[in-house]
DNA sequence: TACTGGTGCGCG
DNA sequence: AAAGCGCGCACCAGTA
């Protein structure tokens, strides 16, 4: 194929099968190519020895059937959640086209498991609503996302985030084609230790029933449904127990035989029902679980997920992650990401200066700001989440004397939100703006006629909303550090060289024989590793903290140390 | 039968 | 019952 190498290459459906518009450095498309052959083998071949830019609609809907077909690809540009930051950005100087072009603004499309296979040929199978498919209306498109770029203020961080986010897109459609290497019989050895072996069909596990027998004795109720909460409500209220709702948390406040029981079987309950067998079966298969995992899936950019609760596995099982023979894990998570990060964008040195090392808290401490840790991490969790009350709200005024420029930071971003304004992260993701029935109520509580519900609604709407910005700004920003921590180790990774592949576990061709990453909750991540790597991966790992604080921040002095270890040696269980 | 809202709890 | 942000999922109860 004659040509320059092709900086960009758009793929989209045509009438006649896929067709890959191949753009220069400028954006200029110089020459189509319809892809007859298989596209895992096109885009292989265009992959090497100059990787272009991969622009396509939605990533997983193009990516894993790549990965399925063992093609890896370096760099993507997606053009739907690219749409969506673009679309709502306050550095967008003119974003009308966009905002136009409805049809960007799919949801995501989120494959069942069982679709998986099916995805293979993408060109056959029935999907739901997503993006636009065809080539002429992503090559569009981008030609909206560039214009609205060139046109941007501070175009670069724009740029910074839209190649973040596309990285982890790529990551989310890699890290469950990986998936996490899970040993399905010490989930269920944990299960049958702490809930009885296995039960059969319709029945509960022994230990279940017996904290429920305990239970109904104790309320002189044999016939109460512990899992409907009026009945338990009225059964609790009928011995004496006076109580607003049926949490543990206040529960654990009241003196009665009940109680111990009670809570018992919620905690077993809840470890039944969420992650017991049943979860087992469906989403651990041939040693790996395999979430789907949805980029930018909450309003401030964090990843949600989709099925499977991956973002919500009880630290317990923790102990069910095992590397295969011969590989191991690395895990690291990162001490207090959110106030470090806040630290960097309000460019305030003490609290910079008291976060060096690893622990920020201890680090406050000896500031002098509060008198112990305790103090600290409530009173820091309270300033950026907006607390007002308890110990959390009284501590602040003492956090805001110590740290004035972070706390102006997020006390501005709170104020805007509250008088109805939107507020952006560091790299320009900006919060939605106000609901019209918001809006409508702010309105409504300054008319001449309105009512003291009127008014007292709006203002805890507008505080409520005030909360949500502050946190916004801060919650996003770690989010986006996240992404540039995790796309640098991924790129890093990908430079170590593969090992032989007879200890191949089971993912697939393509992270068989290579370091990947396996897991990424926030501020945290795994990478899977054969063990002659696990050295040179930690480092990546450590050195990848370090280069996504610089990207963001530049030399403001603020690090981010992690936690690290090297399993299975200090695996958490 | 399928939905929606409320409750409760797991994660960061 | 959290106080104080962001989520997903299971279950129940009420409704269509």
């Amino acid at each position: 194929m004659p040509g320059p190498d092709p900086s960009w290459i758009v793929l989209g459906r045509a009438d006649d099968g896929i067709v890959a518009a191949l753009l220069d450095g400028e954006g200029i498309e110089f020459a189509r190519d319809r892809i007859d052959g298989e596209l895992a083998a096109w885009v292989s071949g265009r992959e090497a020895p100059h990787a272009p830019r991969w622009v396509w609609a939605d990533t997983p809907a193009w990516y894993a059937p790549l990965l399925a077909a063992g093609v890896r690809v370096a760099r993507c540009h997606d053009l739907r959640l690219s749409h969506a930051i673009l679309r709502d950005s306050e550095l967008v100087a003119s974003a009308s086209a966009l905002r136009a072009a409805r049809e960007w603004d799919a949801a995501p499309r989120v494959e069942e498991p069982a679709a998986l296979p099916a995805l293979f040929d993408i060109s056959e199978v029935e999907r739901p609503a997503g993006p636009p498919e065809s080539l002429d209306a992503a090559v569009l498109e981008f030609a909206r996302q560039r214009a609205a770029l060139t046109q941007a203020r501070d175009p670069a961080r724009l740029r910074l985030l839209l190649a973040a986010e596309s990285a982890g897109a790529l990551i989310a459609a890699e890290l469950r084609a990986a998936g996490l290497p899970w040993d399905a019989a010490v989930h269920d050895a944990l299960l049958a230790d702490v809930l009885g072996p296995r039960p059969t069909v319709g029945a509960l596990p022994a230990r279940m029933e017996e904290a429920a027998a305990r239970v109904r004795d104790a309320l002189g109720d044999p016939a109460v449904h512990l899992e409907s909460q009026p009945q338990l409500l009225r059964a609790l209220r009928r011995v004496g127990i006076h109580v607003e709702s049926t949490s543990r948390w206040e529960l654990a406040e009241h003196d009665h035989p009940a109680i111990a029981p009670l809570l018992e079987y919620k905690k077993l309950a809840r470890l039944y029902t969420a992650n017991g067998w049943a979860w087992l079966d469906e989403w651990v298969h041939e040693g790996r679980f395999r979430p789907v995992y949805v980029p930018a899936g909450v309003v401030t950019g964090r990843w949600a997920s989709s099925g499977g609760g991956a973002l919500q596995l009880p630290r317990m099982l923790r102990a069910a992650v095992r590397a295969d023979p011969g590989w191991t894990l690395v895990v690291a998570d990162v001490a207090q990401l959110e106030p470090r990060v806040l630290a960097g964008m309000a460019s305030d040195e003490r609290l910079a200066a008291a976060a060096r090392g690893r622990d920020l808290y201890a680090g406050i401490v000896e500031g002098g700001v509060v008198s112990t840790r305790a103090e600290a991490k409530v009173a820091l969790l309270g300033a950026m989440y907006g607390a007002t009350t308890g110990d959390s709200g009284r501590l602040v005024p003492q956090l805001r004397r110590a740290f004035p420029r972070a706390m102006r930071l997020v006390d501005d971003a709170a104020t805007a939100g509250e008088r109805g304004g939107v507020v952006s992260t560091w790299l320009g993701r900006t919060s939605p703006p106000p609901s019209e029935g918001w809006t409508k109520a702010q309105g409504r509580a300054g008319d001449v006629d309105a009512t003291d519900a009127d008014e007292s609604r709006a203002r805890r709407w507008a505080r409520d909303r005030g909360r949500f910005t502050r946190n916004f700004v801060v919650q996003g920003t770690a989010a986006e550090w996240a992404l540039a921590w995790l796309a640098d180790v991924r790129g890093r990774l990908a430079e170590l060289a593969p090992v032989g592949g007879d200890a191949a576990p089971a993912s697939g061709p393509v992270f068989s024989t290579r370091p990947h990453l396996a897991f990424y909750l926030h501020d945290e991540i795994i990478v899977h590793t054969p063990l002659a790597h696990a050295d040179a991966v930690a480092a990546i790992v450590r050195e990848g903290a370090a280069r996504a604080g610089r990207l963001l921040f530049g030399d403001f002095p603020v690090d981010f140390p992690l936690d690290l270890r090297i399993s299975p040696a200090a695996e958490k269980g």
